[in-house]
DNA sequence: GCCGTTATTGAACGATCGTCCAATACTATT
DNA sequence: AATAGTATTGGACGATCGTTCAATAACGGC
Protein backbone atom coordinates (compact mmCIF):
# COMPACT_ATOMS: atom_id res chain seq x y z
CA UNK A 1 0.00 0.00 0.00
CA UNK A 2 1.00 3.62 0.27
CA UNK A 3 2.91 5.44 -2.30
CA UNK A 4 5.22 2.38 -2.85
CA UNK A 5 2.98 0.63 -5.51
CA UNK A 6 2.20 3.47 -7.71
CA UNK A 7 5.69 4.89 -7.68
CA UNK A 8 6.71 1.86 -9.04
CA UNK A 9 4.13 1.35 -11.59
CA UNK A 10 4.78 1.41 -14.90
CA UNK A 11 3.59 3.79 -17.58
CA UNK A 12 2.01 1.35 -20.09
CA UNK A 13 2.79 -1.61 -20.95
CA UNK A 14 -0.27 -2.52 -23.74
CA UNK A 15 -0.26 -2.98 -27.15
CA UNK A 16 -2.19 -4.06 -29.70
CA UNK A 17 -2.60 -7.56 -30.69
CA UNK A 18 -1.00 -7.55 -33.42
CA UNK A 19 2.28 -6.15 -31.83
CA UNK A 20 1.49 -8.79 -28.49
CA UNK A 21 1.05 -11.70 -31.12
CA UNK A 22 4.25 -10.57 -32.76
CA UNK A 23 6.43 -10.38 -29.45
CA UNK A 24 5.16 -13.61 -28.15
CA UNK A 25 5.68 -15.57 -31.86
CA UNK A 26 9.66 -13.96 -30.99
CA UNK A 27 9.67 -15.20 -27.48
CA UNK A 28 9.44 -18.56 -28.85
CA UNK A 29 11.47 -19.32 -31.27
CA UNK A 30 14.24 -18.04 -28.86
CA UNK A 31 12.88 -20.25 -26.32
CA UNK A 32 12.83 -23.11 -29.09
CA UNK A 33 15.98 -22.41 -30.60
CA UNK A 34 17.75 -21.83 -26.88
CA UNK A 35 16.69 -25.32 -25.73
CA UNK A 36 14.88 -27.06 -27.95
CA UNK A 37 11.57 -29.39 -26.65
CA UNK A 38 12.13 -28.64 -23.34
CA UNK A 39 11.61 -24.83 -24.15
CA UNK A 40 8.20 -25.36 -25.74
CA UNK A 41 6.72 -24.36 -22.71
CA UNK A 42 3.83 -21.60 -21.90
CA UNK A 43 5.56 -20.31 -19.02
CA UNK A 44 8.91 -20.07 -20.24
CA UNK A 45 7.49 -18.16 -23.65
CA UNK A 46 5.58 -15.99 -21.23
CA UNK A 47 8.49 -14.98 -19.09
CA UNK A 48 10.97 -14.76 -22.30
CA UNK A 49 7.97 -12.36 -23.29
CA UNK A 50 7.95 -10.35 -19.84
CA UNK A 51 4.17 -10.96 -20.20
CA UNK A 52 1.70 -12.98 -17.17
CA UNK A 53 1.00 -16.64 -18.34
CA UNK A 54 -2.77 -15.90 -19.24
CA UNK A 55 -2.12 -13.50 -22.06
CA UNK A 56 -0.81 -16.64 -24.05
CA UNK A 57 -4.38 -18.07 -24.30
CA UNK A 58 -5.97 -14.42 -24.75
CA UNK A 59 -3.94 -14.08 -28.24
CA UNK A 60 -4.19 -17.34 -29.05
CA UNK A 61 -6.63 -20.63 -29.47
CA UNK A 62 -3.98 -22.45 -27.54
CA UNK A 63 -0.20 -23.15 -27.39
CA UNK A 64 -0.48 -25.37 -30.43
CA UNK A 65 -1.42 -22.47 -32.55
CA UNK A 66 1.13 -20.69 -31.43
CA UNK A 67 3.46 -22.53 -32.55
CA UNK A 68 2.13 -22.72 -35.63
CA UNK A 69 2.26 -19.34 -35.71
CA UNK A 70 6.30 -19.22 -35.07
CA UNK A 71 6.35 -22.32 -37.41
CA UNK A 72 5.22 -19.77 -39.98
CA UNK A 73 7.29 -16.60 -38.73
CA UNK A 74 10.73 -18.48 -38.66
CA UNK A 75 10.03 -20.01 -42.37
CA UNK A 76 9.21 -16.81 -43.54
CA UNK A 77 12.22 -15.08 -42.15
CA UNK A 78 14.19 -17.78 -43.79
CA UNK A 79 12.68 -17.28 -46.76
CA UNK A 80 12.99 -13.70 -46.84
CA UNK A 81 16.97 -14.03 -45.71
CA UNK A 82 17.49 -15.98 -48.74
CA UNK A 83 15.79 -13.67 -51.07
CA UNK A 84 17.41 -10.71 -49.95
CA UNK A 85 20.73 -12.63 -50.12
CA UNK A 86 19.81 -13.50 -53.97
CA UNK A 87 18.80 -9.96 -54.83
CA UNK A 88 22.28 -8.57 -52.85
CA UNK A 89 24.94 -10.76 -54.49
CA UNK A 90 25.42 -8.98 -58.22
CA UNK A 91 27.83 -11.27 -58.97
CA UNK A 92 25.13 -14.09 -59.57
CA UNK A 93 22.63 -12.82 -61.19
CA UNK A 94 21.83 -15.37 -64.12
CA UNK A 95 22.40 -18.47 -62.21
CA UNK A 96 21.20 -17.17 -58.58
CA UNK A 97 21.13 -21.22 -57.40
CA UNK A 98 25.19 -20.17 -57.10
CA UNK A 99 23.71 -17.44 -54.16
CA UNK A 100 21.63 -19.65 -52.33
CA UNK A 101 24.01 -22.54 -52.01
CA UNK A 102 27.09 -20.18 -51.26
CA UNK A 103 24.99 -18.77 -48.24
CA UNK A 104 23.33 -22.03 -47.30
CA UNK A 105 25.69 -22.59 -43.60
CA UNK A 106 25.95 -19.33 -43.18
CA UNK A 107 24.87 -18.11 -39.24
CA UNK A 108 21.08 -17.26 -39.50
CA UNK A 109 20.37 -19.81 -42.42
CA UNK A 110 20.80 -22.85 -41.32
CA UNK A 111 23.04 -22.77 -38.64
CA UNK A 112 22.55 -25.91 -35.47
CA UNK A 113 20.52 -23.33 -33.36
CA UNK A 114 18.18 -23.09 -35.58
CA UNK A 115 18.05 -26.52 -36.32
CA UNK A 116 16.97 -26.70 -32.67
CA UNK A 117 13.70 -25.25 -33.07
CA UNK A 118 13.10 -27.23 -36.71
CA UNK A 119 13.17 -29.93 -35.02
CA UNK A 120 10.63 -29.43 -32.44
CA UNK A 121 8.48 -28.28 -35.79
CA UNK A 122 8.96 -31.34 -37.53
CA UNK A 123 7.88 -33.42 -34.70
CA UNK A 124 4.99 -31.42 -34.40
CA UNK A 125 4.02 -31.68 -37.76
CA UNK A 126 3.64 -35.13 -38.01
CA UNK A 127 0.70 -35.50 -35.53
CA UNK A 128 -0.63 -32.41 -35.64
CA UNK A 129 -3.69 -30.78 -38.11
CA UNK A 130 -3.14 -27.35 -37.31
CA UNK A 131 0.98 -27.96 -38.01
CA UNK A 132 0.49 -29.92 -40.46
CA UNK A 133 -1.23 -27.37 -42.10
CA UNK A 134 1.28 -25.09 -41.53
CA UNK A 135 3.92 -26.79 -42.89
CA UNK A 136 2.15 -27.05 -45.92
CA UNK A 137 1.90 -23.79 -46.48
CA UNK A 138 5.17 -23.31 -45.67
CA UNK A 139 6.89 -26.24 -47.65
CA UNK A 140 4.43 -24.81 -50.96
CA UNK A 141 6.39 -21.36 -50.63
CA UNK A 142 9.33 -22.40 -50.51
CA UNK A 143 9.19 -24.98 -52.76
CA UNK A 144 8.08 -22.61 -55.37
CA UNK A 145 10.69 -19.93 -54.54
CA UNK A 146 13.30 -22.79 -55.60
CA UNK A 147 12.06 -23.40 -58.92
CA UNK A 148 12.17 -20.07 -59.91
CA UNK A 149 15.52 -19.79 -58.88
CA UNK A 150 16.00 -23.07 -60.98
CA UNK A 151 14.58 -21.82 -63.93
CA UNK A 152 16.63 -18.41 -63.77
CA UNK A 153 19.46 -20.90 -63.66
CA UNK A 154 19.06 -23.25 -65.85
CA UNK A 155 16.87 -21.30 -68.79
CA UNK A 156 17.67 -23.79 -71.56
CA UNK A 157 17.11 -27.16 -69.15
CA UNK A 158 14.38 -29.41 -70.04
CA UNK A 159 14.97 -31.53 -66.17
CA UNK A 160 11.92 -31.29 -64.40
CA UNK A 161 12.54 -28.51 -61.86
CA UNK A 162 10.42 -29.24 -59.60
CA UNK A 163 11.87 -32.69 -59.07
CA UNK A 164 15.19 -30.95 -58.92
CA UNK A 165 13.73 -28.30 -56.06
CA UNK A 166 12.69 -31.36 -54.27
CA UNK A 167 16.51 -32.72 -54.39
CA UNK A 168 18.25 -29.82 -53.68
CA UNK A 169 16.15 -28.75 -50.29
CA UNK A 170 16.60 -32.70 -49.24
CA UNK A 171 20.19 -32.62 -49.63
CA UNK A 172 20.61 -29.34 -47.89
CA UNK A 173 18.67 -30.44 -44.88
CA UNK A 174 20.11 -33.40 -44.66
CA UNK A 175 23.34 -31.74 -44.54
CA UNK A 176 22.55 -29.58 -42.18
CA UNK A 177 20.80 -32.25 -40.05
CA UNK A 178 24.89 -34.04 -40.27
CA UNK A 179 26.40 -30.86 -40.02
CA UNK A 180 24.29 -29.67 -36.47
CA UNK A 181 24.94 -33.21 -35.04
CA UNK A 182 27.67 -34.25 -35.66
CA UNK A 183 30.12 -31.06 -36.80
CA UNK A 184 32.15 -29.06 -34.59
CA UNK A 185 29.97 -26.17 -35.00
CA UNK A 186 33.07 -23.96 -35.66
CA UNK A 187 33.19 -24.57 -39.23
CA UNK A 188 30.90 -25.79 -42.44
CA UNK A 189 33.60 -26.36 -44.67
CA UNK A 190 32.96 -29.88 -45.53
CA UNK A 191 29.60 -29.85 -45.81
CA UNK A 192 29.43 -26.83 -48.13
CA UNK A 193 32.35 -28.35 -50.00
CA UNK A 194 29.72 -31.43 -50.50
CA UNK A 195 26.67 -28.91 -51.99
CA UNK A 196 29.23 -27.22 -54.05
CA UNK A 197 30.10 -30.10 -56.03
CA UNK A 198 26.44 -31.05 -55.92
CA UNK A 199 25.76 -27.61 -57.82
CA UNK A 200 29.09 -28.74 -60.43
CA UNK A 201 27.82 -32.86 -60.79
CA UNK A 202 24.13 -32.12 -60.63
CA UNK A 203 23.60 -28.82 -62.53
CA UNK A 204 27.18 -28.38 -64.27
CA UNK A 205 27.47 -25.33 -62.61
CA UNK A 206 30.77 -24.21 -61.09
CA UNK B 1 -8.44 -61.91 1.00
CA UNK B 2 -9.47 -65.14 0.99
CA UNK B 3 -8.26 -67.23 -2.19
CA UNK B 4 -9.15 -64.65 -4.84
CA UNK B 5 -5.73 -63.04 -4.40
CA UNK B 6 -4.06 -65.97 -4.65
CA UNK B 7 -6.11 -68.11 -7.32
CA UNK B 8 -5.76 -65.03 -9.77
CA UNK B 9 -2.16 -64.37 -8.71
CA UNK B 10 0.51 -65.23 -12.19
CA UNK B 11 2.64 -67.95 -12.55
CA UNK B 12 5.64 -65.63 -12.63
CA UNK B 13 6.57 -62.43 -14.58
CA UNK B 14 9.98 -62.48 -13.20
CA UNK B 15 13.11 -62.10 -15.91
CA UNK B 16 16.62 -61.63 -15.85
CA UNK B 17 18.01 -58.17 -15.82
CA UNK B 18 19.20 -58.38 -19.83
CA UNK B 19 15.57 -59.36 -20.91
CA UNK B 20 13.60 -56.91 -18.65
CA UNK B 21 15.73 -54.06 -19.85
CA UNK B 22 15.16 -55.42 -23.63
CA UNK B 23 11.58 -55.14 -22.48
CA UNK B 24 11.86 -51.81 -21.73
CA UNK B 25 13.93 -50.77 -24.92
CA UNK B 26 11.27 -52.45 -27.17
CA UNK B 27 8.35 -50.79 -25.52
CA UNK B 28 10.31 -47.55 -25.78
CA UNK B 29 10.50 -48.02 -29.28
CA UNK B 30 6.90 -48.90 -29.75
CA UNK B 31 5.61 -45.92 -27.80
CA UNK B 32 7.82 -43.48 -29.87
CA UNK B 33 7.11 -44.60 -32.94
CA UNK B 34 3.75 -44.57 -31.93
CA UNK B 35 3.15 -41.13 -30.02
CA UNK B 36 6.08 -39.35 -30.92
CA UNK B 37 7.87 -37.01 -28.72
CA UNK B 38 4.49 -37.10 -26.51
CA UNK B 39 5.20 -40.84 -26.52
CA UNK B 40 8.03 -40.20 -23.83
CA UNK B 41 6.78 -41.15 -21.03
CA UNK B 42 7.72 -43.25 -18.25
CA UNK B 43 4.42 -44.64 -17.27
CA UNK B 44 2.84 -44.63 -20.70
CA UNK B 45 6.44 -46.61 -21.66
CA UNK B 46 6.33 -49.04 -18.35
CA UNK B 47 2.47 -49.54 -19.73
CA UNK B 48 3.45 -51.11 -23.14
CA UNK B 49 5.72 -53.48 -21.17
CA UNK B 50 2.85 -54.52 -18.97
CA UNK B 51 5.67 -53.38 -16.05
CA UNK B 52 5.09 -51.10 -12.94
CA UNK B 53 6.80 -47.79 -12.97
CA UNK B 54 9.45 -48.34 -10.40
CA UNK B 55 10.75 -51.17 -13.06
CA UNK B 56 12.43 -48.07 -15.22
CA UNK B 57 14.53 -46.67 -12.68
CA UNK B 58 15.66 -50.07 -11.33
CA UNK B 59 17.34 -51.36 -14.87
CA UNK B 60 18.18 -47.85 -16.34
CA UNK B 61 19.66 -45.06 -13.99
CA UNK B 62 17.04 -42.33 -15.30
CA UNK B 63 15.16 -42.25 -18.66
CA UNK B 64 17.74 -40.79 -20.04
CA UNK B 65 19.49 -43.62 -20.62
CA UNK B 66 16.37 -45.85 -21.68
CA UNK B 67 16.07 -43.50 -24.41
CA UNK B 68 19.68 -43.66 -24.96
CA UNK B 69 20.01 -47.52 -25.50
CA UNK B 70 16.21 -47.24 -27.61
CA UNK B 71 18.38 -45.10 -30.10
CA UNK B 72 21.09 -47.71 -30.35
CA UNK B 73 18.64 -50.71 -30.54
CA UNK B 74 16.86 -48.57 -33.07
CA UNK B 75 20.40 -47.70 -35.64
CA UNK B 76 21.82 -51.43 -34.87
CA UNK B 77 18.19 -52.89 -36.36
CA UNK B 78 18.90 -50.29 -39.00
CA UNK B 79 22.02 -51.85 -39.60
CA UNK B 80 21.84 -55.11 -39.37
CA UNK B 81 18.39 -54.98 -41.85
CA UNK B 82 20.37 -53.26 -44.63
CA UNK B 83 23.15 -55.75 -44.20
CA UNK B 84 20.85 -58.43 -44.42
CA UNK B 85 19.25 -56.96 -47.81
CA UNK B 86 22.32 -56.12 -49.26
CA UNK B 87 23.19 -60.08 -48.86
CA UNK B 88 20.29 -61.29 -49.77
CA UNK B 89 20.79 -59.30 -53.26
CA UNK B 90 22.38 -61.48 -55.78
CA UNK B 91 21.82 -59.89 -58.41
CA UNK B 92 23.90 -56.77 -56.96
CA UNK B 93 26.89 -57.73 -55.81
CA UNK B 94 29.06 -56.48 -56.69
CA UNK B 95 27.85 -52.65 -56.32
CA UNK B 96 25.81 -53.19 -52.69
CA UNK B 97 25.14 -49.34 -53.05
CA UNK B 98 22.36 -50.03 -55.40
CA UNK B 99 20.61 -52.54 -53.33
CA UNK B 100 20.85 -49.57 -50.57
CA UNK B 101 19.23 -47.41 -52.89
CA UNK B 102 16.51 -49.24 -53.88
CA UNK B 103 15.53 -50.83 -50.87
CA UNK B 104 16.13 -47.30 -49.08
CA UNK B 105 12.39 -46.57 -48.86
CA UNK B 106 10.90 -49.59 -47.56
CA UNK B 107 8.79 -50.63 -45.16
CA UNK B 108 10.74 -50.87 -41.39
CA UNK B 109 13.68 -48.92 -43.25
CA UNK B 110 13.11 -45.67 -43.40
CA UNK B 111 9.16 -44.98 -43.37
CA UNK B 112 7.33 -42.24 -41.84
CA UNK B 113 6.31 -44.36 -38.29
CA UNK B 114 10.03 -44.37 -38.07
CA UNK B 115 10.95 -41.02 -38.25
CA UNK B 116 8.32 -40.15 -35.32
CA UNK B 117 11.26 -41.90 -33.13
CA UNK B 118 13.84 -40.43 -34.59
CA UNK B 119 13.29 -36.89 -34.59
CA UNK B 120 13.02 -37.59 -30.64
CA UNK B 121 16.13 -39.11 -30.87
CA UNK B 122 17.66 -36.16 -33.05
CA UNK B 123 16.06 -33.50 -30.69
CA UNK B 124 17.51 -35.10 -27.66
CA UNK B 125 20.85 -35.49 -29.18
CA UNK B 126 21.68 -31.54 -29.75
CA UNK B 127 21.41 -30.89 -25.74
CA UNK B 128 22.03 -34.30 -23.87
CA UNK B 129 25.93 -35.20 -23.24
CA UNK B 130 24.25 -38.70 -23.17
CA UNK B 131 22.52 -39.17 -26.24
CA UNK B 132 25.33 -37.52 -28.10
CA UNK B 133 27.51 -40.26 -27.28
CA UNK B 134 25.13 -42.78 -28.15
CA UNK B 135 24.56 -40.84 -31.87
CA UNK B 136 28.76 -40.14 -32.02
CA UNK B 137 28.71 -44.40 -31.88
CA UNK B 138 25.72 -44.44 -34.26
CA UNK B 139 27.04 -42.60 -37.09
CA UNK B 140 30.74 -44.06 -36.66
CA UNK B 141 29.25 -47.21 -36.99
CA UNK B 142 27.00 -46.30 -40.09
CA UNK B 143 28.72 -44.17 -41.92
CA UNK B 144 32.01 -46.71 -41.79
CA UNK B 145 28.68 -49.43 -43.61
CA UNK B 146 28.28 -46.95 -46.08
CA UNK B 147 31.92 -46.47 -46.85
CA UNK B 148 32.63 -50.44 -47.05
CA UNK B 149 29.72 -50.62 -49.14
CA UNK B 150 30.84 -47.71 -51.80
CA UNK B 151 34.51 -49.00 -51.94
CA UNK B 152 33.33 -52.45 -53.16
CA UNK B 153 30.41 -50.62 -55.57
CA UNK B 154 33.44 -48.52 -56.87
CA UNK B 155 36.91 -50.30 -56.42
CA UNK B 156 38.35 -47.99 -59.32
CA UNK B 157 37.22 -44.63 -58.03
CA UNK B 158 39.64 -42.38 -56.47
CA UNK B 159 36.47 -40.11 -54.67
CA UNK B 160 36.92 -39.47 -51.17
CA UNK B 161 34.37 -42.16 -50.35
CA UNK B 162 33.84 -40.80 -46.55
CA UNK B 163 32.41 -37.77 -48.41
CA UNK B 164 30.65 -39.26 -50.63
CA UNK B 165 28.84 -41.16 -47.92
CA UNK B 166 28.18 -38.13 -46.07
CA UNK B 167 26.44 -36.94 -49.26
CA UNK B 168 24.37 -39.94 -50.04
CA UNK B 169 23.39 -40.26 -45.98
CA UNK B 170 22.51 -37.04 -46.23
CA UNK B 171 20.54 -36.74 -49.45
CA UNK B 172 18.65 -40.15 -48.26
CA UNK B 173 17.72 -38.59 -44.47
CA UNK B 174 16.49 -35.21 -46.31
CA UNK B 175 14.57 -37.26 -48.77
CA UNK B 176 13.15 -39.46 -46.17
CA UNK B 177 12.26 -36.36 -43.77
CA UNK B 178 10.39 -34.73 -47.12
CA UNK B 179 8.28 -37.82 -47.66
CA UNK B 180 7.12 -38.23 -44.23
CA UNK B 181 6.34 -34.52 -44.12
CA UNK B 182 4.65 -34.25 -46.98
CA UNK B 183 4.01 -37.05 -49.02
CA UNK B 184 1.21 -38.98 -48.79
CA UNK B 185 2.76 -42.25 -47.35
CA UNK B 186 0.99 -44.43 -49.86
CA UNK B 187 3.60 -44.19 -52.40
CA UNK B 188 7.01 -43.35 -51.98
CA UNK B 189 7.92 -43.09 -55.61
CA UNK B 190 8.73 -39.86 -56.31
CA UNK B 191 11.60 -39.68 -53.65
CA UNK B 192 12.72 -43.13 -55.25
CA UNK B 193 13.21 -41.42 -58.11
CA UNK B 194 15.64 -39.15 -57.12
CA UNK B 195 17.57 -41.28 -55.33
CA UNK B 196 18.52 -43.38 -58.20
CA UNK B 197 18.77 -40.30 -60.40
CA UNK B 198 21.63 -39.84 -58.02
CA UNK B 199 23.13 -43.20 -58.33
CA UNK B 200 23.24 -42.58 -61.91
CA UNK B 201 24.65 -39.18 -62.27
CA UNK B 202 27.00 -39.12 -59.28
CA UNK B 203 28.14 -42.81 -59.34
CA UNK B 204 27.54 -43.32 -62.86
CA UNK B 205 25.58 -46.58 -61.86
CA UNK B 206 22.12 -46.85 -63.37
C1' DG C 1 -15.24 12.64 -15.82
C1' DC C 2 -17.81 8.58 -16.92
C1' DC C 3 -18.34 4.13 -19.09
C1' DG C 4 -18.01 0.19 -22.06
C1' DT C 5 -14.40 -2.49 -24.06
C1' DT C 6 -10.55 -5.21 -23.73
C1' DA C 7 -5.68 -6.08 -22.69
C1' DT C 8 -3.46 -7.92 -18.70
C1' DT C 9 -2.65 -10.21 -14.40
C1' DG C 10 -1.82 -14.15 -11.44
C1' DA C 11 -3.88 -17.50 -8.57
C1' DA C 12 -6.04 -21.88 -9.06
C1' DC C 13 -7.23 -26.39 -11.28
C1' DG C 14 -6.59 -30.98 -12.53
C1' DA C 15 -3.40 -33.70 -15.09
C1' DT C 16 0.95 -35.51 -15.86
C1' DC C 17 5.77 -35.64 -15.34
C1' DG C 18 10.42 -38.40 -13.53
C1' DT C 19 12.03 -40.29 -9.57
C1' DC C 20 12.14 -42.34 -5.09
C1' DC C 21 11.39 -45.87 -1.61
C1' DA C 22 9.33 -48.97 1.66
C1' DA C 23 6.88 -53.12 1.09
C1' DT C 24 6.41 -57.44 -1.21
C1' DA C 25 7.23 -61.59 -4.07
C1' DC C 26 10.12 -64.50 -6.12
C1' DT C 27 14.60 -67.21 -6.69
C1' DA C 28 18.73 -69.37 -5.41
C1' DT C 29 21.68 -71.07 -1.80
C1' DT C 30 22.41 -73.44 2.23
C1' DA D 1 12.76 -74.98 5.85
C1' DA D 2 15.23 -70.88 6.63
C1' DT D 3 17.74 -67.09 4.73
C1' DA D 4 19.94 -63.79 1.72
C1' DG D 5 19.51 -61.31 -2.47
C1' DT D 6 16.98 -58.97 -5.79
C1' DA D 7 13.25 -58.24 -9.20
C1' DT D 8 8.94 -56.01 -8.81
C1' DT D 9 5.20 -53.26 -7.14
C1' DG D 10 2.64 -49.01 -6.58
C1' DG D 11 1.85 -45.14 -3.69
C1' DA D 12 3.91 -40.73 -2.66
C1' DC D 13 6.72 -36.52 -3.62
C1' DG D 14 7.53 -32.16 -5.54
C1' DA D 15 7.70 -30.03 -9.94
C1' DT D 16 5.75 -28.56 -14.04
C1' DC D 17 2.39 -28.75 -17.54
C1' DG D 18 -1.71 -26.04 -20.50
C1' DT D 19 -5.67 -23.78 -19.55
C1' DT D 20 -9.31 -21.18 -17.12
C1' DC D 21 -11.26 -17.23 -14.92
C1' DA D 22 -12.43 -13.55 -11.82
C1' DA D 23 -10.23 -9.30 -10.78
C1' DT D 24 -7.80 -5.31 -12.38
C1' DA D 25 -5.93 -1.69 -15.33
C1' DA D 26 -5.73 1.00 -19.32
C1' DC D 27 -7.71 2.56 -23.30
C1' DG D 28 -11.19 5.09 -26.73
C1' DG D 29 -15.68 7.36 -27.33
C1' DC D 30 -18.98 10.19 -25.25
Amino acid sequence: MLLCGTALKKKSDRLSPPERRGQLIEATLVCLMREGMSGLSSRKICAQAQVSVGLLNHHFASQEDLVAAAYEEISMRYHHTLKARVEADTQNQDSPIKTLVACAFEEGIMCPDQLRAWVVFWSKTIDSTIMKAAHDRINERLQSYLIEVLKQSLPNSKADLRVLAIEYSALADGLWLDWSLNGTHQTSELWQTILNQWLERTLSLG
